[in-house]
DNA sequence: CCGAGTATTGACCGATCGTTCCAAACTCGC
DNA sequence: GCGAGTTTGGAACGATCGGTCAATACTCGG
């Protein structure tokens, strides 16, 4: 039988997504992939497909590895209502960090929301599966909160969730145009004021 | 001397601007703008310059005539604090309107800050602008509403200013992605909230 | 040690990219 | 109505785009 492939065919794929998630679809090459990815062209072909089948996969990899992980990982670490704000310091944190040392890449998945959910159907709904995903954190949360006494009862959680992943996004926005931090933290202030 | 342009400058870089903004920058093709703009690529460069500096100056329009004249219109019809409210509504109601028409374009500011804010320092710094003239728009809708006794006067008006910024950019995002009715008003009503 | 079968490699494809350039069309002052 | 000066139209440029393919390198079961 035959012979195994040379390269990690998971750690490539990280170098895709991290190509794709900086620059975004359009304005990365494969020229570019096939050196960033460390492998050439026809290996890249044979074992990812095309140029948009290689970016599905590396979008779904960002939202199972980043997103996923990164969302249990605040969760894990704190009680409900400091899970959300732990998850609005850590995108100040990551935007700031950015700013001082490279280039700031927000979230993939906003990035391509603008880039691509309205024209493209399928990469849309990974797009709007990983927001309501993230809506569904907050949501669980803001129940788990409430039966614990941490915020009030009197929240209407689906509209308090669906208002944070708003300031959410938007704070990724900012992050990337305007990192201030007096301007981040009060979008972060916003959504601890929203709990309480 | 010489002899008139045969189409009009304006009109053409409206079409530019409405073109950048639907498919972004790097998607859209010079041979598209030729088409769609209704000259031809001699006259374009002639009159525009190279294909960046057509953006920024399609960019640049939209700033004026679109954001400036789209939040004057607001406010001049309204008090303060349903000015605030009324740029969330007309936000909702393109979104929703695209979504039955045809494509939604979202917002140009928001899709170029983050295309392209993070690698043009000078297209970033338009992106930076426009979205601190928002916010100062709404810091002066929440003034004038303290003034009048509208808004309650414990509210911070810059740091509810840039809440209902980040509010207003993730709306933004979310109506390209999730138009959905009940989500986009639930960011409206966190802004009503968020003002009484 | 040899064929079957896969991975690798880089040359190569036509198409399109952004941009340049020049001859033809045209309007004016003279 | 003629020459100066601009616009127009489109051919053409080199570079790069996404994608293909045949030759080569290699590992394995037999």
């Amino acid at each position: 039988m035959p012979w195994e492939k040379q390269f990690d065919v998971d750690q490539a794929l990280a170098k895709a997504m991290q190509a794709f998630w900086a620059r975004g679809y359009e304005a990365t090459s494969m020229r570019d992939l096939v050196t960033c990815m460390g492998l050439n062209r026809g290996s890249l072909y044979a074992t990812f497909g095309d140029k948009r089948s290689l970016f599905v996969q590396a979008l779904k990899r960002y939202d199972e590895t980043h997103r996923e992980a990164w969302l249990a990982a605040v969760r894990q670490a704190n009680g409900p209502k400091d899970a959300v704000l732990a998850a609005f310091e850590a995108a100040i944190k990551a935007a700031l960090d950015q700013k001082a040392g490279g280039a700031s890449d927000g979230c993939f998945l906003v990035n391509t929301a603008l880039e691509l959910s309205a024209h493209d159907a399928e990469i849309g709904a990974i797009v709007a599966r990983g927001f309501a995903a993230t809506e569904d954190f907050f949501h669980a949360m803001i129940a788990e909160g409430r039966a614990a006494g941490e915020i009030p009862a009197g929240l209407d959680p689906r509209e308090a969730a669906r208002s944070l992943l708003g300031l959410f996004i938007g704070l990724r926005v900012l992050a990337r145009s305007r990192p201030e931090p007096a301007l981040l933290r009060a979008i972060a202030k916003q959504a601890e004021a929203l709990l309480s």
